[in-house]
DNA sequence: CTTGACTCCGTACTATGGTACGCAACCTAT
DNA sequence: ATAGGTTGCGTACCATAGTACGGAGTCAAG
Protein backbone atom coordinates (compact mmCIF):
# COMPACT_ATOMS: atom_id res chain seq x y z
CA UNK A 1 0.00 0.00 0.00
CA UNK A 2 1.02 3.79 -0.34
CA UNK A 3 1.33 6.14 2.53
CA UNK A 4 -2.20 7.56 1.75
CA UNK A 5 -3.28 4.05 2.17
CA UNK A 6 -1.29 2.99 5.15
CA UNK A 7 -2.35 6.35 6.85
CA UNK A 8 -5.73 6.23 5.90
CA UNK A 9 -6.23 2.59 7.60
CA UNK A 10 -4.60 3.36 10.61
CA UNK A 11 -6.31 6.59 10.90
CA UNK A 12 -3.52 8.83 11.54
CA UNK A 13 -1.94 11.64 9.56
CA UNK A 14 0.52 10.84 6.51
CA UNK A 15 2.22 13.40 8.64
CA UNK A 16 2.62 11.70 11.29
CA UNK A 17 3.43 8.07 9.50
CA UNK A 18 6.79 10.26 8.09
CA UNK A 19 7.61 11.74 11.46
CA UNK A 20 7.47 8.33 13.29
CA UNK A 21 9.91 7.34 10.13
CA UNK A 22 12.25 10.52 11.41
CA UNK A 23 12.43 9.08 14.46
CA UNK A 24 13.89 6.15 13.46
CA UNK A 25 9.87 3.81 14.50
CA UNK A 26 8.41 3.01 11.18
CA UNK A 27 11.03 1.50 8.17
CA UNK A 28 11.31 3.82 5.32
CA UNK A 29 10.66 0.98 2.43
CA UNK A 30 12.49 0.70 -0.82
CA UNK A 31 11.24 2.22 -3.78
CA UNK A 32 10.49 -1.01 -5.55
CA UNK A 33 11.76 -4.37 -4.01
CA UNK A 34 12.84 -5.95 -7.14
CA UNK A 35 15.71 -3.23 -7.13
CA UNK A 36 14.76 -0.45 -9.87
CA UNK A 37 16.14 2.43 -7.94
CA UNK A 38 14.85 5.00 -9.54
CA UNK A 39 11.46 6.64 -9.55
CA UNK A 40 8.45 5.03 -8.01
CA UNK A 41 6.63 5.63 -4.77
CA UNK A 42 7.33 3.87 -1.43
CA UNK A 43 5.36 0.47 -0.52
CA UNK A 44 4.09 -0.56 2.80
CA UNK A 45 2.64 -3.70 4.00
CA UNK A 46 1.21 -5.70 6.58
CA UNK A 47 4.30 -5.66 9.20
CA UNK A 48 4.43 -1.78 8.88
CA UNK A 49 0.32 -0.95 9.86
CA UNK A 50 1.01 -3.84 12.66
CA UNK A 51 4.15 -1.84 13.94
CA UNK A 52 1.68 1.46 13.64
CA UNK A 53 -0.81 0.22 15.21
CA UNK A 54 1.68 -0.98 18.06
CA UNK A 55 2.87 1.97 18.57
CA UNK A 56 -0.74 3.69 18.79
CA UNK A 57 -1.58 0.92 21.93
CA UNK A 58 1.55 1.61 23.61
CA UNK A 59 0.88 5.41 23.02
CA UNK A 60 -2.33 4.42 24.92
CA UNK A 61 -0.82 2.70 27.38
CA UNK A 62 1.72 5.47 28.27
CA UNK A 63 4.84 5.16 26.78
CA UNK A 64 6.56 7.80 25.11
CA UNK A 65 7.74 7.59 21.53
CA UNK A 66 11.39 7.17 23.06
CA UNK A 67 9.93 4.14 25.02
CA UNK A 68 7.95 2.81 22.29
CA UNK A 69 11.45 3.31 19.86
CA UNK A 70 13.29 1.41 22.37
CA UNK A 71 10.55 -1.60 22.65
CA UNK A 72 10.51 -1.65 19.03
CA UNK A 73 13.79 -2.74 19.07
CA UNK A 74 13.41 -5.16 22.20
CA UNK A 75 11.35 -6.67 19.98
CA UNK A 76 13.27 -8.63 18.10
CA UNK A 77 16.52 -8.54 20.55
CA UNK A 78 16.65 -11.30 23.42
CA UNK A 79 17.00 -9.09 26.10
CA UNK A 80 14.27 -10.61 28.36
CA UNK A 81 15.52 -8.52 31.81
CA UNK A 82 15.12 -4.67 29.72
CA UNK A 83 11.57 -5.54 28.17
CA UNK A 84 10.28 -7.10 31.72
CA UNK A 85 11.44 -4.23 33.63
CA UNK A 86 9.89 -1.67 31.09
CA UNK A 87 6.85 -3.86 30.82
CA UNK A 88 7.03 -3.73 34.91
CA UNK A 89 7.64 0.00 35.41
CA UNK A 90 4.66 0.53 33.37
CA UNK A 91 2.81 -1.46 34.57
CA UNK A 92 2.94 0.42 38.35
CA UNK A 93 2.66 3.57 36.40
CA UNK A 94 -0.34 2.64 35.08
CA UNK A 95 -1.80 1.27 37.96
CA UNK A 96 -0.92 4.63 39.94
CA UNK A 97 -2.55 6.33 37.14
CA UNK A 98 -5.70 4.40 36.77
CA UNK A 99 -5.91 5.14 41.00
CA UNK A 100 -5.75 8.72 40.32
CA UNK A 101 -8.07 8.49 37.53
CA UNK A 102 -10.66 6.70 39.67
CA UNK A 103 -10.07 9.61 42.58
CA UNK A 104 -10.63 12.10 40.09
CA UNK A 105 -13.73 10.21 39.04
CA UNK A 106 -15.14 9.79 42.30
CA UNK A 107 -15.19 13.46 42.83
CA UNK A 108 -16.70 14.25 39.46
CA UNK A 109 -19.45 12.40 39.93
CA UNK A 110 -19.68 14.04 42.93
CA UNK A 111 -19.74 17.12 41.65
CA UNK A 112 -21.99 16.66 38.52
CA UNK A 113 -24.46 15.78 41.22
CA UNK A 114 -24.28 18.57 42.82
CA UNK A 115 -24.78 20.65 39.98
CA UNK A 116 -27.82 18.34 39.02
CA UNK A 117 -29.69 19.18 42.02
CA UNK A 118 -31.90 22.03 41.34
CA UNK A 119 -31.63 23.47 44.82
CA UNK A 120 -28.23 24.15 44.32
CA UNK A 121 -27.13 27.59 43.75
CA UNK A 122 -23.38 26.93 42.20
CA UNK A 123 -21.12 23.89 42.15
CA UNK A 124 -18.18 23.78 44.44
CA UNK A 125 -16.20 22.72 42.18
CA UNK A 126 -12.33 23.79 43.63
CA UNK A 127 -13.87 21.80 47.02
CA UNK A 128 -14.80 18.86 45.34
CA UNK A 129 -11.43 17.88 44.66
CA UNK A 130 -10.25 18.89 47.84
CA UNK A 131 -9.44 15.62 49.08
CA UNK A 132 -8.61 14.19 45.98
CA UNK B 1 4.24 32.87 52.53
CA UNK B 2 6.70 33.64 49.92
CA UNK B 3 6.41 32.64 46.32
CA UNK B 4 9.36 30.15 47.10
CA UNK B 5 7.64 28.88 50.33
CA UNK B 6 4.37 28.54 48.31
CA UNK B 7 6.25 26.58 46.12
CA UNK B 8 8.08 24.39 48.42
CA UNK B 9 4.63 23.36 50.23
CA UNK B 10 3.26 22.19 46.77
CA UNK B 11 6.03 20.72 45.19
CA UNK B 12 5.72 22.80 42.75
CA UNK B 13 8.22 25.11 40.41
CA UNK B 14 8.60 28.88 41.54
CA UNK B 15 8.27 29.36 37.85
CA UNK B 16 5.30 26.76 37.43
CA UNK B 17 3.57 29.12 39.99
CA UNK B 18 4.51 32.36 37.55
CA UNK B 19 3.19 30.34 35.02
CA UNK B 20 0.32 30.07 36.29
CA UNK B 21 -0.32 33.62 37.42
CA UNK B 22 0.56 34.42 33.67
CA UNK B 23 -2.09 31.89 32.50
CA UNK B 24 -4.86 33.66 34.90
CA UNK B 25 -4.82 30.61 36.83
CA UNK B 26 -3.57 32.16 39.99
CA UNK B 27 -4.14 35.39 41.51
CA UNK B 28 -0.82 37.84 41.92
CA UNK B 29 -0.97 39.35 45.18
CA UNK B 30 -0.83 42.73 46.30
CA UNK B 31 2.94 43.69 47.73
CA UNK B 32 1.06 44.43 50.99
CA UNK B 33 -2.04 44.26 52.23
CA UNK B 34 -2.21 47.61 53.93
CA UNK B 35 -1.65 49.09 50.90
CA UNK B 36 2.07 50.50 51.07
CA UNK B 37 2.87 50.11 46.94
CA UNK B 38 6.73 50.32 47.15
CA UNK B 39 8.86 47.28 47.64
CA UNK B 40 8.38 44.45 49.70
CA UNK B 41 7.49 41.27 48.28
CA UNK B 42 4.19 39.38 47.59
CA UNK B 43 2.88 36.95 49.72
CA UNK B 44 0.36 34.34 49.12
CA UNK B 45 -2.04 32.69 51.53
CA UNK B 46 -3.67 29.45 52.11
CA UNK B 47 -6.39 30.26 49.19
CA UNK B 48 -3.96 30.24 46.85
CA UNK B 49 -2.27 26.84 47.91
CA UNK B 50 -5.87 25.33 47.77
CA UNK B 51 -5.86 26.52 44.62
CA UNK B 52 -2.65 25.59 43.45
CA UNK B 53 -3.85 22.51 45.05
CA UNK B 54 -7.03 22.16 42.83
CA UNK B 55 -5.03 22.90 39.63
CA UNK B 56 -2.87 19.58 40.42
CA UNK B 57 -5.87 17.34 40.99
CA UNK B 58 -7.98 18.84 37.81
CA UNK B 59 -4.54 18.10 35.95
CA UNK B 60 -3.95 14.43 37.12
CA UNK B 61 -7.95 14.20 35.94
CA UNK B 62 -6.90 15.13 32.81
CA UNK B 63 -7.74 18.50 32.49
CA UNK B 64 -6.18 21.11 29.92
CA UNK B 65 -4.79 24.25 31.76
CA UNK B 66 -7.66 25.92 29.63
CA UNK B 67 -10.38 23.76 31.44
CA UNK B 68 -8.84 24.36 35.35
CA UNK B 69 -8.78 28.02 33.73
CA UNK B 70 -12.62 27.75 33.23
CA UNK B 71 -13.50 25.70 36.48
CA UNK B 72 -11.97 28.14 38.46
CA UNK B 73 -14.00 30.55 36.85
CA UNK B 74 -17.02 28.57 37.09
CA UNK B 75 -16.26 27.64 40.93
CA UNK B 76 -17.61 30.94 41.61
CA UNK B 77 -20.41 31.38 38.92
CA UNK B 78 -24.04 30.21 38.85
CA UNK B 79 -23.70 28.88 35.60
CA UNK B 80 -24.30 24.98 36.96
CA UNK B 81 -25.25 23.61 33.44
CA UNK B 82 -21.75 24.77 32.45
CA UNK B 83 -19.66 22.92 35.10
CA UNK B 84 -22.44 19.95 35.16
CA UNK B 85 -21.07 19.68 31.17
CA UNK B 86 -16.80 19.60 32.03
CA UNK B 87 -17.72 17.55 34.83
CA UNK B 88 -19.58 14.69 32.56
CA UNK B 89 -17.33 15.01 30.00
CA UNK B 90 -14.06 14.44 31.48
CA UNK B 91 -16.08 11.43 33.24
CA UNK B 92 -16.77 9.99 30.01
CA UNK B 93 -13.35 10.72 29.12
CA UNK B 94 -11.60 9.55 32.12
CA UNK B 95 -13.87 6.26 31.78
CA UNK B 96 -12.38 5.65 28.70
CA UNK B 97 -9.17 6.32 29.05
CA UNK B 98 -9.40 4.20 32.39
CA UNK B 99 -10.65 1.11 29.95
CA UNK B 100 -7.32 1.97 27.80
CA UNK B 101 -4.70 1.73 30.37
CA UNK B 102 -6.66 -1.66 31.82
CA UNK B 103 -6.12 -3.43 28.21
CA UNK B 104 -2.76 -2.16 28.14
CA UNK B 105 -1.85 -3.05 31.63
CA UNK B 106 -3.23 -6.75 30.65
CA UNK B 107 -1.33 -6.48 27.89
CA UNK B 108 2.12 -5.56 29.86
CA UNK B 109 1.02 -8.69 32.43
CA UNK B 110 0.75 -10.79 29.99
CA UNK B 111 3.91 -9.37 28.60
CA UNK B 112 6.23 -9.71 31.70
CA UNK B 113 4.96 -13.15 32.49
CA UNK B 114 6.41 -14.10 29.37
CA UNK B 115 9.84 -12.48 29.83
CA UNK B 116 9.93 -14.05 33.35
CA UNK B 117 9.61 -17.66 31.96
CA UNK B 118 13.30 -19.00 31.80
CA UNK B 119 12.47 -21.18 28.41
CA UNK B 120 11.72 -18.50 26.55
CA UNK B 121 14.35 -17.04 24.24
CA UNK B 122 12.36 -13.25 23.83
CA UNK B 123 9.50 -11.47 24.72
CA UNK B 124 7.19 -10.60 21.47
CA UNK B 125 6.56 -7.51 22.47
CA UNK B 126 4.78 -6.04 19.21
CA UNK B 127 2.35 -9.10 19.34
CA UNK B 128 1.24 -8.50 23.04
CA UNK B 129 -0.08 -5.48 21.58
CA UNK B 130 -1.97 -7.41 19.21
CA UNK B 131 -5.46 -7.00 20.34
CA UNK B 132 -5.05 -4.29 23.01
C1' DC C 1 26.05 47.95 56.40
C1' DT C 2 27.31 44.42 53.72
C1' DT C 3 26.73 39.64 52.19
C1' DG C 4 23.93 36.06 50.54
C1' DA C 5 19.49 34.28 49.62
C1' DC C 6 15.32 35.17 47.77
C1' DT C 7 12.04 37.81 44.76
C1' DC C 8 10.36 40.21 40.60
C1' DC C 9 9.84 40.41 35.81
C1' DG C 10 10.60 39.90 31.09
C1' DT C 11 12.31 37.20 27.58
C1' DA C 12 14.07 33.09 25.78
C1' DC C 13 14.55 28.34 25.50
C1' DT C 14 13.15 23.28 26.09
C1' DA C 15 10.66 18.78 25.18
C1' DT C 16 6.95 16.23 23.19
C1' DG C 17 4.10 15.06 19.53
C1' DG C 18 2.70 16.33 15.90
C1' DT C 19 0.86 19.63 11.50
C1' DA C 20 1.52 22.49 7.62
C1' DC C 21 3.80 24.12 3.41
C1' DG C 22 6.03 24.19 -0.87
C1' DC C 23 8.11 22.27 -4.70
C1' DA C 24 9.37 18.64 -7.77
C1' DA C 25 8.56 14.12 -9.36
C1' DC C 26 5.33 10.55 -10.16
C1' DC C 27 1.07 8.02 -11.41
C1' DT C 28 -3.56 7.40 -13.18
C1' DA C 29 -7.62 8.20 -15.73
C1' DT C 30 -9.48 10.56 -19.59
C1' DA D 1 -0.29 13.73 -23.48
C1' DT D 2 -2.07 16.21 -20.05
C1' DA D 3 -4.69 17.46 -15.81
C1' DG D 4 -5.38 16.34 -11.07
C1' DG D 5 -4.28 13.78 -7.23
C1' DT D 6 -0.62 11.45 -4.69
C1' DT D 7 4.10 11.05 -3.02
C1' DG D 8 8.74 12.47 -1.34
C1' DC D 9 11.39 15.42 1.24
C1' DG D 10 13.00 19.26 3.72
C1' DT D 11 12.00 22.96 6.50
C1' DA D 12 9.04 25.54 9.20
C1' DC D 13 5.54 26.06 12.34
C1' DC D 14 2.11 24.84 16.20
C1' DA D 15 0.18 23.84 21.08
C1' DT D 16 0.99 22.37 25.68
C1' DA D 17 3.34 22.71 29.85
C1' DG D 18 6.68 24.15 31.67
C1' DT D 19 12.10 25.58 32.74
C1' DA D 20 16.03 28.68 32.55
C1' DC D 21 18.30 33.11 32.65
C1' DG D 22 19.74 37.73 33.60
C1' DG D 23 19.56 41.86 35.98
C1' DA D 24 17.61 44.71 39.42
C1' DG D 25 15.45 45.15 43.80
C1' DT D 26 14.51 43.44 48.63
C1' DC D 27 15.18 41.30 53.05
C1' DA D 28 17.25 39.10 57.15
C1' DA D 29 21.37 38.06 59.79
C1' DG D 30 25.86 38.64 61.15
Amino acid sequence: MTIGQLAKRASVNVETIRFYQRKGLLPVPGRREGGGMQGSVRRYDEAVFGRLRFIKSAQAAGFTLAEIGELLELDSSTDRTRARALADARITAIEKTIAELDAARRALVGLSRQCAAADTVHCPIISAFEQV
